[in-house]
DNA sequence: CGACAACATCACAATTTGCTTATATAACGA
DNA sequence: TCGTTATATAAGCAAATTGTGATGTTGTCG
């Protein structure tokens, strides 16, 4: 399954939000996402197993506890997919972009000039 | 729809791939498409409106064709969804990037090269 | 040992998705 | 006007997805 597919259900969106803050039991995660989205834990229980088997979530094992972790990698894919429509939103600075991601390490002294937030 | 419903696909991927280069006419990107997957024109018809649907594409009419083209806004928000995991691959990067997001003015010089007109 | 807690898996129903074939619509060109 | 081209829509079907209630499977603890 693509890391699209598992990216299409809110439920498994919102578990990864959850995840981001750091690894969390099964429990916790199903406790939230339960109570937001009205579904049982066995529901919340298949959506973590798509998450684990999408390379997207590792899971540790602590007694009768299962501590789940983001695994970032293929969302790094996601984004890498995305990066040639970046500059479409950011048409200024996608060359500028693409060269930071390549590891040139900014020769900037005048980064910035206006201060502007976008 | 959601965004990240309508990118689970591979063929509306690749159509969005192809939307990239700039605007296309329907039978274009289905010749490719079709050929690729080996599905039928209406399958790809079908593809176009859900992108049309979820706001991921625009139609122009020119006679008995339809030109399309890419509406970036949607893969601007997926994007912006990915934005807090970004540092997990990008961890002595991020703080530079962020700066650049917020203005830096790249001296580029080749904007459009092709004289396009959007 | 026996009961409970934390999670997973099973079996099955309801949707949803994506494809195909057939057909409709509309513009063009002879 | 008629046939052709370009594209969309409709009808029907098979497969995948997601949910629920019931039931396992392991640890933990008194």
């Amino acid at each position: 399954m693509h890391a699209f597919d598992i990216l299409g259900d809110p439920v498994r969106r919102r578990l990864l939000e959850l995840l981001a803050d750091g690894e969390q039991a099964a429990g916790d995660l199903g406790s939230v996402v339960q109570q937001e989205f009205g579904i049982s834990q066995p529901a919340v229980s298949r959506h973590l197993r798509v998450l684990r088997e999408g390379g997207l979530a590792t899971v540790r094992v602590d007694g009768t506890r299962r501590h789940y972790a983001l695994e970032p990698a293929p969302l790094r894919e996601v984004d890498a997919w995305l990066a040639p429509y970046r500059h479409f939103w950011e048409q200024r600075l996608d060359a500028l972009g693409t060269e930071l991601a390549r590891g040139a390490r900014a020769r900037r002294q005048d980064t910035n000039p206006k201060g502007e937030t976008p």
